[in-house]
RNA sequence: GGGCUCGUGGUCUAGGGGUUAUGACGCCACCUUGACAUGGUGGAGAUCGCAGGUUCAAUUCCUGCCGAGCCCA
């Protein structure tokens, strides 16, 4: 016996983050992601975070979850790439840089405004990647890649035109989303809905008979747009007046100053008067009517959010200017017969917080409505895990009617690579694998023209560019979804990397939280479809989000968010956490904890609920419920490193006793479980199972059992041992790696996360020929609570001799062992 | 307003048609035993959100309601 090789009584912060400086440099090599190599591939699809400033913690204990899954991978023999992406694309970064600048983009030179959106997001790529090393992911570092780069870029550029080439992107003028503020198309995922007061107004408009007729509306400056006045076709009121024309209560130009007076099912007859205009376009409904009667739409807005021509007196004011002037003529000619405030629900763009508008503009668009049969056939191929977190996808695609618009009025996107001819009816696509800039760059060398509409070769652009006039580059860019839907293409080499691409796709696994499943985990399916008729993932691994501890989103204006580098950082040089948040009753409630850091904070996620649900984030609950388990492994192996490890923990000695063998065999079920739930991506099972064998079994029942042999070098107590502590450091370093790492190099001087050979059980190597090792767990532990709870109510302590005490039959084997243990006479 | 997911001791959580419902934190009591008092041992504590239904039997299946979350209109 020597004295411990552990100086340290227990785990601390300020260990972890020693530990953790030094890492990434002392075994970095091993998280490298080798594609020649012979092992079995396993390639993660990570999520591309959004630098956006704070990283939130609910993301981060995802992904620290996403690096178990990495590093069990590796121990079980694979070769794991596990990269690391960043998401920098985007409407985010273009609003932070015009906070920062007082000046809305358009104001800016366009190469200008791109340089100031690449500086700002670096930046925060920075503080992003600290983060990442803090918690211990296990990424290639080395490989990073980032979708603004022009490597990223060019594949979109290039799935785009592949996309476009077989007839699956399209242009078309459609109805679209318009933020007028922001200027740009956005998609149906990123629109919010408020609260607003709006004027109803009830607008006096006359039939072709001089009928009067009331229509209530919050949009009487959309009147010259109006298509159609449409009411139920039961409602008893108006069945007289359908089919007739009536006039519309104000002037417009270049339209018909009339409309004609249709049924329709939509309208509510108990809204208003039960009489509904029906303009292009006001809301959703009206673009469904307007499709379904196949009615030519009005442009009553344009692209600056200003009234057109159309609008008669209106022409030129903004949209919230307009309907108050429409008011003042509708009031001044007696039109109005009434109106009242009215609270109302209104879209908003995500971003900009503004009121949207649908118009009618020519946008490229994925499609998608054709593909959902076999997009759902082919989801069927793959693994869910949790199984029933397979229900978002499936609802989300149940509830897809129209086609994905892609093209964007932005900037800091990837552009849509594309030059049109003088004339309209030809395009310029470039070569696969060169990024462009359409509207500053000329086309590269290789780029073809192809038919507009049909999409046919016509030949090579350099060969034939005089056939095109003064050709002009598309100013549009993708939907940042564009980008992230290619990653899992992106790190699985395609159109890179042949030989990579053919054994890693489709990729193994994607892991991602369920807020995005109709976007990223949809679209990326969607494009896999398109391109090769396949699903794009073998396991999907969709995890809840990270709430306050109440259950609650975190959010700014709730004030209950929980900053992730605060946990991580808590007991750092002693400095204890201490966090304030709104509790569910409104009062401040304050949290206090010690220390956490990131492997008290990885254990936690791994131990404290199963994959798929919400799960609250409470410090000092981390803190009390897991804070201690490492203090315990920390001992358990800071006790055994008093003891000399045999050389070859491989094989076991001769003769190796029966308690021994028996705590072997209970320890070969904790490998056989562990391994099966690593397998199985089921980071609960294998975090449950170590925890519990080795705070509790091992120490306890074992531990306490071979003190005596272990004091006196038998060297079957310190060979078990050993054994086991080594083997649960490789088993445990895919959740606290630094923890693990720290402990085995002490003790065994190898690194626990180096592995990649998962531990062997013993059993059957033994000659032995015990039976019913199992049958003894229960009938021991029973015994050894049994003279706990005597000694205890007897008040002596535990190891005070106690006499009189009769050793149960099944135990017989292990009297010896039993009496030393606990002293009995 | 609609769809989906979740709702288990004070708190977090496992499980799942059938004997005394898992574990942890907290709580109470005891123990300084040569790894660990930031420890150990023992104990109290739950009619498994509420109301119906199916069943010989439900906490588990079904329906409705309530609460939380996500998504959509």
């Amino acid at each position: 016996m020597n004295k411990p090789k552990i100086s340290e009584k227990r785990w601390s912060i300020d260990l972890e983050k020693n530990i953790q400086e030094n890492h990434y440099e002392e075994v970095g090599k091993c998280y490298s992601f080798d594609s020649n190599s012979k092992k079995e591939s396993f390639v993660i699809d990570t999520p591309p975070p959004y630098p956006s400033g704070t990283w939130h913690i609910g993301a981060v204990a995802q992904y620290s979850m996403i690096d178990v899954i990495a590093r069990s991978q590796r121990l079980l023999g694979k070769e794991v790439f596990f990269p690391w992406g960043v998401d920098r694309n985007g409407i985010n970064i273009e609003f932070t840089v015009e906070k920062n600048t007082g000046k809305k983009m358009k104001t800016f030179e366009r190469g200008k405004f791109i340089d100031l959106c690449a500086e700002t997001i670096e930046k925060y790529t920075q503080e992003m990647r600290n983060t990442a090393k803090r918690v211990g992911l296990s990424c290639d570092f080395d490989k990073e890649y980032l979708t603004d780069s022009p490597e990223y870029r060019a594949l979109t550029q290039s799935i785009f035109v592949e996309l476009f080439k077989k007839g699956e992107i399209i242009e078309d003028l459609r109805p679209n989303i318009y933020d007028p503020i922001e200027g740009t198309t956005i998609a149906e995922a990123e629109v919010q809905r408020v609260e607003r007061n709006t004027k109803l107004c009830d607008v006096k408009w006359l039939t072709e008979d001089d009928e009067e007729i009331i229509i209530t509306t919050t949009r009487p400056e959309m009147i010259c747009a109006c298509g159609v006045v449409v009411v139920h076709p039961e409602d008893e009121r108006y069945q007289k007046i359908i089919g007739k024309n009536i006039n519309l209560p104000i002037a417009v130009n270049e339209r018909p100053n009339f409309v004609q007076i249709l049924a329709h099912p939509s309208v509510k007859m108990e809204f208003g008067s039960g009489v509904l205009m029906v303009c292009s376009f006001g809301d959703q409904n009206d673009v469904s009517i307007f499709r379904e009667l196949r009615l030519k739409p009005f442009q009553a807005i344009d692209l600056d959010g200003k009234m057109t021509f159309l609008s008669g007196e209106l022409s030129g004011l903004n949209v919230y200017d307009a309907r108050k002037k429409a008011i003042e003529i509708l009031t001044n000619n007696d039109k109005i017969s009434s109106i009242i405030e009215h609270s109302q629900e209104i879209p908003v763009s995500e971003r900009g917080n503004n009121p949207i508008e649908i118009i009618l503009l020519k946008e490229w668009y994925v499609r998608q409505t054709h593909i959902q049969e076999r997009l759902f056939e082919l989801s069927n191929d793959t693994n869910f895990i949790p199984k029933r977190n397979k229900q978002f996808l499936n609802d989300w695609m149940d509830g897809i009617s129209i086609d994905w618009p892609i093209s964007r009025r932005r900037w800091y996107h990837t552009e849509i690579p594309i030059w049109y001819s003088e004339d309209g009816t030809k395009v310029v696509v470039p070569p696969s694998g060169i990024y462009v800039r359409p509207w500053v760059d000329k086309p590269p060398e290789g780029s073809e023209i192809l038919d507009r509409l049909t999409r046919d070769f016509i030949g090579h652009y350099y060969e034939n560019s005089h056939q095109l006039g003064t050709i002009k580059g598309e100013d549009k860019v993708f939907d940042t979804w564009m980008d992230s839907s290619n990653s899992n293409l992106y790190v699985s080499g395609y159109k890179n990397n042949k030989k990579l691409f053919s054994k890693s796709f489709p990729t193994a696994l994607r892991p991602q939280g369920k807020d995005i499943v109709r976007t990223w985990l949809y679209y990326t399916m969607l494009k896999s479809a398109l391109l090769f008729d396949k699903p794009a993932f073998k396991n999907i691994w969709i995890d809840g989000l990270g709430m306050d501890p109440w259950g609650r989103k975190m959010s700014k204006s709730l004030g209950n968010g929980i900053d992730a580098n605060s946990v991580l950082e808590c007991g750092v040089g002693g400095k204890t956490g201490s966090w304030k948040i709104k509790g569910p009753n409104g009062k401040q409630v304050q949290l206090k904890a010690n220390k956490i850091g990131s492997e008290c904070f990885r254990l936690w996620k791994a131990c404290d609920a199963q994959v798929g649900d919400d799960f609250h984030i409470n410090p000092e609950e981390i803190e009390s419920k897991y804070f201690g388990v490492l203090t315990k492994i920390f001992n358990v192996a800071r006790f055994a490193s008093q003891f000399d490890s045999p050389e070859d923990l491989d094989n076991p000695p001769n003769d190796l006793p029966i308690e021994d063998v028996w705590i072997l065999n209970e320890f070969d079920a904790v490998l056989n479980k562990v391994k099966n739930a690593w397998e199985e991506i089921d980071i609960y099972t294998a975090a449950q199972t170590i925890k519990n064998f080795s705070t509790g079994i091992f120490p306890s029942h074992w531990l306490e059992m071979a003190k005596t042999r272990l004091y006196d070098y038998d060297i079957h107590a310190t060979w078990t041992l050993h054994k086991i502590v080594r083997d649960t450091l490789t088993i445990f370093s895919p959740i606290c790696p630094f923890f693990s790492h720290f402990l085995s190099m002490k003790l065994y001087n190898t690194s626990a996360v180096t592995q990649t050979i998962f531990p062997q059980t013993i059993i059957k190597k033994l000659p032995y020929n015990y039976d019913n090792l199992d049958g003894i767990t229960i009938p021991l532990m029973d015994f050894n609570s049994y003279i706990w709870k005597i000694k205890k109510e007897n008040n002596i302590s535990l190891k005070s001799p106690i006499s009189d005490i009769e050793i149960p039959e099944n135990l017989a084997q292990l009297k010896e062992a039993l009496t030393k243990m606990h002293n009995l006479e």
